[in-house]
DNA sequence: GGAAGTTAATCAAACGATTGATTAATTTTG
DNA sequence: CAAAATTAATCAATCGTTTGATTAACTTCC
């Protein structure tokens, strides 16, 4: 029996997400996008109403996700820096688990093309950028940390995971590093995360 | 008289340049670049065979300025914190400096298309990343660093480079931050210029 | 020195291919 | 049967590129 019953709209919706992250928004076909889901052309204009329409969806699904994660870290009774651990640990798992994506994510966010999206990606970020203020200024007020530029430290934190993500990686003992192998994705995942953890450690805590 | 004679080819370039930044490779049509240079549309394909043509060279300018820098301060005869801090510096600087151009390059390199751009900017890349390898590996030779880990120094100092000017700007005491005022730029570069140095100080020199 | 030859630069127009989108007809489903 | 889902065919628009012709400046040669 082939009661494959395969739901076109999903499939659209995830052929279109992986093509997008592989070959960006501009560089991808409609037609492209019917191919690799196996739905018709129009289909996607009949779910979808347009290409852009697609890529609305599919941003509105992930940053659905994204924001509820970290609120309750926020209001557990722990110290200001168990929370920017494990803050730091949430980040790591989220854009480890999905890197396409995050570099997705990042390269819409780099054009002024396409404001809405644009709006939306900078609200989703600010919004996590306003739960790290918070703990860090909590950590501060309370004297458990130093007096640091507070915006800084968060730019350090994000971007180091987005480049650890994003920028080339170099050869490990001969071995190239590869993020979609599952082996070196949890690899460099638990890498990044302790030494994010360390540095803000070391750096919020040390007393001169 | 009308001897305006400007250079055409050099209009291309820079007209290439400034649409590439703003709306992506794929975003930007050669007819826009041709209206926006002044240019015949013909010229572009007359002078660097393809649109591909005129991106290379745009790619091949910059980086070839961005290679010659870094190569002096390795070879001074100060410690490899200095070393460190001038590094650091001299990045900031040529970021900010340029700032679309820098967006534009992590565009590009998170796209597995387009191969030979991705290997040029990984080549440019992965060259200064040994320059700084080199000189944080010195100095935990010498015992003046920490034994941390150097990969991820490294992705944490360009990292947070890149999200200053990548990541949408929150709102300091009322006003927007703007990295094309001058003022602003100045302050903001000058700000995660102060925040690097005094971190890696921090991190890689705190004895526990 | 001036006619003839040569060159690079520039142009408008058109090329075939591809784009996102829509139509109208057909099949599937409840 | 009617509504929803799906299809092939087609739309106008735009894409990057190519063409053939023209201009203007410079060489070459007698």
């Amino acid at each position: 029996m082939k009661t494959e019953k395969v739901d076109k709209k999903q499939a659209i919706l995830e052929a279109a997400e992986k093509l997008f992250c592989e070959t960006g928004y501009e560089g991808t076909s409609t037609r492209q996008i019917s191919k690799e889901s196996g739905a018709n052309m129009a289909m996607i204009n009949y779910y979808f109403g347009s290409k852009e329409g697609v890529f609305i969806e599919i941003m509105n699904n992930r940053i659905a996700g994204f924001l509820s994660q970290l609120k309750i870290i926020n209001e557990d009774k722990i110290s200001s820096l168990e929370k920017l651990h494990k803050v730091i640990e949430g980040y790591a798992n989220r854009i480890f688990s999905n890197i396409a994506f995050h570099k997705m994510m990042h390269r819409e966010l780099s054009l002024t093309q396409r404001p809405d999206m644009y709006d939306k990606i900078k609200n989703a970020m600010s919004h996590n950028m306003l739960i790290l203020d918070r703990i860090i200024m909590d950590g501060i007020e309370d004297g458990s940390f130093n007096n640091v530029d507070v915006r800084m430290v968060i730019s350090t934190i994000m971007g180091t995971l987005t480049n650890v993500v994003i920028a080339p990686h170099k050869i490990s003992q001969g071995e190239i590093i590869d993020l979609n192998n599952p082996k070196d994705n949890k690899l460099i995942k638990e890498r990044v995360i302790a030494h994010l953890q360390n540095l803000v450690t070391v750096y919020l805590t040390t007393k001169k």
